[in-house]
RNA sequence: UGGGGCGUCGUCAAGCGGUAAGACACAUGGUUUUGGUCCAUGCAUUCGGGGGUUCGAAUCCUCCCGCCCCAGCCA
């Protein structure tokens, strides 16, 4: 399981789980479970939720279930329960032979509903879907009870019988929970638990055509599986009334529900339906789009399962609502990037530039090293030439005080390469573009040093014209401008229109020619990149993942620029 | 107006009656052949507000204020 299981902050969780540790409650035993219903895919909010059940789990202990809480057809697919499978793997995380489904208990759940009904706490009811909402009541007023409340225990048994025989019309009939008309609590107002729903279930076929609901499904499943402490977001606080009506009346094993605050990101969105609208809209080219919050998506984009271990555990667990700032996410990936990504030199926008006093066909091995992070990546050798790229924002004409790379006369490095002068500009007569640079170098600085001890105020990365190979590359920026796109009603609004900004011309060093999809590198200077799966032999393509910290790019955006 | 929750630095978040951890962000210096990394320093006399209990309160009591969730035959 890599170091998944490994010790995480503590939280109000871990508090009540070592407390009953402490009062031995369920004969010291933890069982957690990650129960997604598949009907999307996981994302970085899922994340949180399988650190967690995983992680309480992997330190104290016990074993975590992966469940897929497979209870309405009409919505749930099996491409997603793979996806689902995939991500909890790559995220670390392993169940061994304890993979369930809602499903495996359909029969249980069906001879216990039955045990409800004869023990009078629960009936058929006739009402439509309208009826039953009327009936309702609102958050203020009590509910009315359904006249088909008292019917007698043969006739629900009966009734209970023939739903699942097929006998009845969808939604002609429903099966309710016998609780509290009048409860303050609407989930206690004689809740749906089947309903009649024909539609093909992805595991069980056309086998049943009555579906438990989530409130009763879910208690039961927990219990089935003996959960001791099922963890679940804020927004089944109260629910839990239900979940523990049930099981009392089932008199079953009782596992205690734990609520949590999911998590929430800044210029992003969380919810399911809205990812879903995204894909289904166009505006992302699929779930794993790079710009998506989901895991595949951050996958694609070339985050590390370790990144994603280490902003759960840095984001906490707590019940208060909160959203999470991006940078922080950012921040985890750099980290883990800095320490194990191979650096390379890339040219994402080329500006041509001529070592005029460079001879015409000499190539020059240089030593570059591969991760000032880790000396054991060692070194690798990169050639030079009279013909180089460099970046075009690397050179100005006039440049602010502060910009302390190449401009007209000014002397820079080039990383493990000569200090160039920059002596010529030559530029485009009609549109007066910059287009090509004519510079000098001194052969002393080879590798980078002035044996005389001058000093260059930057060092810029570069790659040889004739050797370099051509590349896509993909920059990201967030998918939408607004810091809370979910307050909003109309979520496309928001989206970013530079969320995404493909570059076709780039030049990459040679070496990294072989690189395959999944690669992750740093491009110096820039940011970490990975390989997309788009690539195609001769000509790969790059997903920036992040950028670099960049404080000249910060100076700039705070326009504290003052001119020379 | 019913029920259930939550309010500690810009953002997360510890704290559990003994006098405000940490992280990110931000700011300023230092090192540097990545304006990266790293290092150093700063960043809540105060815990939504008012009362009260106590030698002592973010922690206990009380009133008030604000925010979130709930009226699917979704999960």
């Amino acid at each position: 399981m890599s170091d998944a299981g490994s010790k995480s902050p503590s939280n109000f969780i871990k508090h009540i789980v070592e407390e009953d540790l402490k009062n031995k409650k369920n004969n010291g035993k933890v069982q957690t479970r990650f129960p997604p219903e598949p009907n999307g895919y996981l994302h970085i909010g899922h994340a949180k939720s399988i650190c967690l059940n995983f992680g309480v789990a992997a330190e104290y202990n016990g074993l975590c279930n992966l469940r897929f809480d497979d209870t309405n057809p009409s919505k749930e697919e099996s491409e997603y329960v793979h996806s689902i499978i995939e991500d909890v793997h790559w995220l670390g995380f392993d169940w061994a032979d304890r993979m369930f489904y809602a499903s495996d208990y359909f029969e249980q759940l069906y001879q216990y509903a039955v045990q409800l009904i004869k023990n009078n706490r629960a009936y058929v009811c006739d009402l439509t879907a309208d009826e039953i909402r009327k009936y309702r009541g609102t958050l203020t007023e009590p509910g009315k009870e359904s006249p088909f409340r008292t019917r007698s225990v043969e006739e629900n048994l009966d009734l209970f019988e023939r739903m699942r025989n097929g006998e009845f019309e969808d939604g002609s009939r429903t099966l309710r929970a016998k609780i509290d008309m009048a409860s303050g609590n609407i989930n206690m107002r004689d809740p749906v638990f089947y309903r009649i729903q024909r539609s093909t279930h992805h595991r069980t076929g056309d086998s049943w055509c009555i579906y438990p609901m989530y409130d009763y499904a879910h208690c039961v499943s927990d219990s089935i599986e003996k959960i001791t402490h099922s963890l679940c977001t804020l927004e089944f606080e109260d629910h839990r009334p239900l979940y523990d009506w049930f099981l009392d009346e089932l008199n079953v094993f009782h596992p205690q529900q734990i609520e949590f605050a999911r998590l929430n990101l800044t210029y992003t969105v969380m919810s399911k339906r809205k990812l879903l609208q995204l894909v289904k809209e166009g505006h992302v080219s699929g779930w794993d789009d790079p710009r998506m919050p989901t895991i595949s998506g951050l996958r694609r984009r070339g985050y590390t399962p370790e990144s994603i271990r280490n902003f759960c555990d840095r984001i906490g667990v707590a019940k208060a609502d909160s959203t999470v700032d991006m940078a922080l996410l950012e921040y985890c990936i750099r980290e883990d990037l800095n320490k194990s990504a191979l650096r390379v030199m890339s040219v994402l926008n080329p500006l041509k530039v001529v070592i005029t006093n460079y001879p015409e066909d000499e190539v020059d091995e240089l030593e570059a090293v591969n991760n000032p992070e880790d000396p054991d990546a060692g070194t690798r050798r990169v050639p030079f030439s009279k013909v180089l790229y460099i970046e075009k924002e690397d050179f100005m004409q006039d440049p602010p005080k502060k910009f302390f790379r190449l401009a007209p006369g000014r002397e820079v490095r080039l990383r493990y390469a000569y200090f160039i002068t920059c002596t010529d500009v030559i530029k485009d007569e009609s549109t007066g573009e910059v287009v090509e640079l004519h510079c000098t170098y001194d052969p002393e600085t080879r590798g980078g040093d002035s044996p005389d001890g001058r000093k260059v105020k930057a060092t810029l990365h570069w790659v040889s014209a004739g050797h370099a190979i051509d590349a896509e590359v993909r920059l990201y920026n967030s998918l939408f401008t607004a810091e809370n796109p979910e307050s909003g009603d109309d979520l496309p609004r928001y989206i970013n229109p530079e969320s995404q900004q493909v570059l076709t011309s780039c030049k990459i060093e040679p070496g990294l020619a072989d690189a395959s999809p999944g690669n992750r590198f740093q491009f110096e200077r820039l940011g970490y990149f990975c390989v997309d799966p788009d690539s195609s032999p001769g000509r790969p393509v790059f997903n920036r993942t992040v950028t670099l910290r960049d404080t000249w790019a910060k100076l700039q955006k705070a326009g504290k620029l003052t001119q020379l």
